[in-house]
DNA sequence: CGGTGGTTTGATCAAAATCAAGTGAGGTGG
DNA sequence: CCACCTCACTTGATTTTGATCAAACCACCG
C-alpha cells in the first residue's frame, strides 16, 4: 500500500472525501523514513516544519514529570499524523517516539498548508482528525481519573481494539500490539507491578491474553463491560 | 465590553490577527443568553448547529461513568468557545454546564463557516484554539496519571491562575473562581474528603486560600514548585 | 552460556477512599 | 426575627487500592 493510501484509509473512517480530494492527497510529496524501535520523532521543545505520518508500526506520545515519571498520552498507528498539530502549535509540548520498528512519511508544512488552501474539505477532515484526537484525550482523562485499575486497562484495550478493527489491522481477535507491561502501566497511570497483576486477573477471567507484541481478546463483551467502554467518543463515522 | 471583544481578547493571547480579521470577528452575529448556575449548555449525545462563546462566568466540561462518577475535563472562562469542536464533531461526547451565573453568546455554525472561508487567518486561529485545548488535555492526563494529590491540586490552580492572568481576570492574586471542593475533587480525580485535606495542607503551608467563589494565591513560586507547573503547554503567545 | 529486558510473585507500606459524624453560613418561611 | 434547612466544608476512624521493595524467573540473543 502506498504511503498516502494509509492516510486515506484512516481519513475515510471518519470523513467523506470526494475523488478530487483523494487525488490531491495522493499527489502529496511524502518522504519515507524507516525508524528503529524507540526512536524519537519529536521532542518536547522542538520546533518543526514537517508532519510525520505513521505508515507502519506504532508510536507513543508521552510526557515526563520533573521527578521522572512518564505518562503515555496517546498511541498512534498506521494512517495517523500524530503531530498534525505542529502545523499551528509551534513548540512541541510532548515527546513522540516509535514503539516498534516503523515506517513514517514526512510531509512538509508548506505542502500541507497548500493542500488545505486548495481543498477545503481536506482541511476540514484534517481539523476533524485533531478534534477526534482531543476527544480521545477527554476519555483518557476519565479513564485514569475515575476508573479503577482493572477497568482502566480493559477500557484502553477496548479502545485500541476498536480503532484497529476499523483500520483492518486485526486478525482473529489478535491485536499486533507492541506494548510492554511497562508501557501499559505508563498509559493507564499505574506501576508496572500493579499493571501486571491486572493483566493476570484479566487473563484468569478469560477476557484477554496480553503478551509482548500481541494482545488476544477472548471475550469482547466482557472486556467492554469491565472497561465501561462506549465507542461514541472515537467519532468513527462521518455522521458522528 | 462587547461580546465579540471577549473572543478577540482571548484569541489575541495566542494569535496574531490583523485589523481586517478583528473587524470580521466583530461583525459576527452573536445572540446573547443569560444562564443560571448549573445550566446545561450541551449534553452528551446532542447535535447542535451553533457554538457557545463564554462571555462572562465559568463553565465545566465533564463526563460521567456508568457507575455515576463525574470527571471534570476542562474549565472554561471568558472568551473561550468550548464547543468550537461541534463545527466538525457532530455528536457531543461530553456535557458542558455553567458553573456560575453566566452570559454566553451563541454563534451559528453557518456564520462561523462563512467567517473561516472569508478569513483564513481567523480559521487558523480557531483551529489553533482547539489544538491548545488538546494540549491542555494532555497536561491534564499527566496531572492525574502521574502526580500525587497535593501536586495535582497545586498544578490545576497554577494553570487557572496563569490563564486568568493572561486575560486580566485576576486582581491582587485573587481568582474569582466559583469552584466548590466537590468540583475540585472531580477535576483532579480525588474524593471530596481528600481534596479538602489537600486544600487544608496548602492553606497551612501558606500557599493559597481556597474558598467557595474565591482562591487567593499567597505564594506563586511555591504553588508552581509543588505542582511541577511549566506553562509551555498553554501556548500563550503567537510564537509558541 | 551468560546477559538483558520483560514478566511474575510475595511481603510490606503509603496514599487515598470510604464511612460516619459533625460544623457553619446563608437563605427561606412561619 | 427566629427556626430550620440545605449545601458546603471539616475532621476522625477505618479500610482499600495500588505503590514500593525485593527477589526470582524466563526467553531470546549475541
Amino acid at each position: 500500500m502506498a504511503h498516502a493510501d494509509r492516510l486515506i484509509r484512516r481519513l475515510c473512517v471518519s470523513n467523506r472525501l470526494d475523488p478530487a480530494d483523494l487525488a490531491a492527497i495522493t499527489a502529496l510529496p511524502i518522504r519515507e523514513r524507516k525508524l528503529d524501535p524507540g526512536s524519537v520523532i519529536v521532542q518536547e521543545g522542538d520546533r518543526t516544519d514537517q508532519c510525520c505520518l505513521i505508515v507502519d508500526g506504532f508510536a507513543y506520545r508521552s510526557k515526563t514529570t520533573d521527578d521522572g515519571k512518564r505518562q503515555i498520552i496517546s498511541i498512534h498507528m498506521s494512517g495517523d499524523i500524530p503531530d498534525l498539530q505542529s502545523l499551528h502549535l509551534h513548540v512541541m509540548d510532548a515527546e513522540l517516539r516509535t514503539a516498534t520498528r516503523a515506517v513514517v512519511g514526512l510531509i512538509s508544512h508548506d505542502d500541507l498548508r497548500m493542500l488545505n488552501r486548495m481543498r477545503p474539505t481536506v482541511a476540514e477532515a484534517l481539523w476533524r482528525e485533531t478534534l477526534i484526537e482531543a476527544a480521545t484525550y477527554r476519555e483518557w482523562i476519565v479513564r485514569i481519573g475515575r476508573r479503577q485499575a482493572l477497568s482502566r486497562v480493559a477500557h484502553l484495550i477496548a479502545e485500541l481494539a476498536e480503532r484497529m478493527t476499523k483500520l483492518g489491522l486485526i486478525e482473529n481477535d489478535t491485536l499486533n500490539l507492541p506494548m510492554t507491561q511497562y508501557d501499559l502501566a505508563d498509559a493507564v497511570g499505574l506501576t508496572p507491578v500493579h499493571a501486571n497483576r491486572v493483566v493476570k486477573t484479566l487473563r484468569e477471567a478469560g477476557v484477554l491474553d496480553f503478551r509482548r507484541n500481541m494482545v488476544r481478546i477472548l471475550d469482547h463483551e466482557k472486556l467492554r463491560a469491565i472497561g465501561g467502554f462506549h465507542p461514541l467518543y472515537l467519532h468513527q463515522s462521518p455522521e458522528l
